[in-house]
DNA sequence: TTATATGCATAAGAAAATTATGTATTTTTG
DNA sequence: CAAAAATACATAATTTTCTTATGCATATAA
């Protein structure tokens, strides 16, 4: 997924992220759509992608819609009311985890 | 590790970064350090922790000097300087991190 | 005196990723 | 025009990193 380590367990959060923004997408076009966004810095890989987008349905975060754009199959997803839910925790799980480590990071904590 | 999976991958930045600020510390004293510092809301494991000092040991990162107080056996670990060099490269892929996840969770992304 | 805290360690299993394939169509490039 | 690259999905084997469970031993608190 990238060079650092970090990123194993963020996945989900941004695929999360990405459909609350774009209403509907399919998996190839979020590994570009990250990719772009990032200027190449993340690279999300297939191996990983399309596993979770299968769990994410089938915990019912996510729903399908098959489209056959150009003779060739295209899986859009899209967030379920669930999903909606679990995507503002998610964020907010982000968000917990940043500020946790700029504590852990941060010089201060380094008076005491 | 703690109630959100980000963590995964974050352990080796935190031992690094708490051997940076204090010199030498043992496994116990860190876990304690750390569930202080976070207010109880990252807990180390030992399960987690006790493997990674190992390995970053056998990695050329940390020494070891073993000490006995009270009759209870102490590891205490310290930076090498080639573990000086990968602190400052973790904490750098961490601010990397984190810039990045902002990119993708920032609104802002939601114009193009 | 018994539970909790201190201090280490490892083994089994789960979760989430990487890497390597595989299939198939379309588009670009030399 | 043929070959390579891009588009689009998928899965299997393996690796990494963690959780959970267990084990041992001593010191301190209830």
């Amino acid at each position: 997924m990238a060079n650092s380590k970090l990123y194993k367990g963020s996945l989900v959060t941004i695929i999360l992220k990405l459909l609350n923004e774009s209403d509907k997408m399919y998996g190839y076009q979020m590994t570009q759509k990250v990719k772009e966004l990032t200027k190449g810095q993340l690279q999300i890989t297939e191996g990983a992608l399309y596993p979770a987008l299968h769990k994410l349905e089938a915990e019912g975060l996510l729903e399908v819609e098959v489209e056959k754009v150009d003779n060739r199959l295209r899986k859009y997803y899209k967030l379920t009311e669930k999903g909606n839910k679990e995507t503002v925790s998610k964020l907010e799980e982000l968000q917990e985890y940043i500020r946790t480590m700029q504590v852990l990071v941060n010089p201060k904590f380094s008076l005491e």
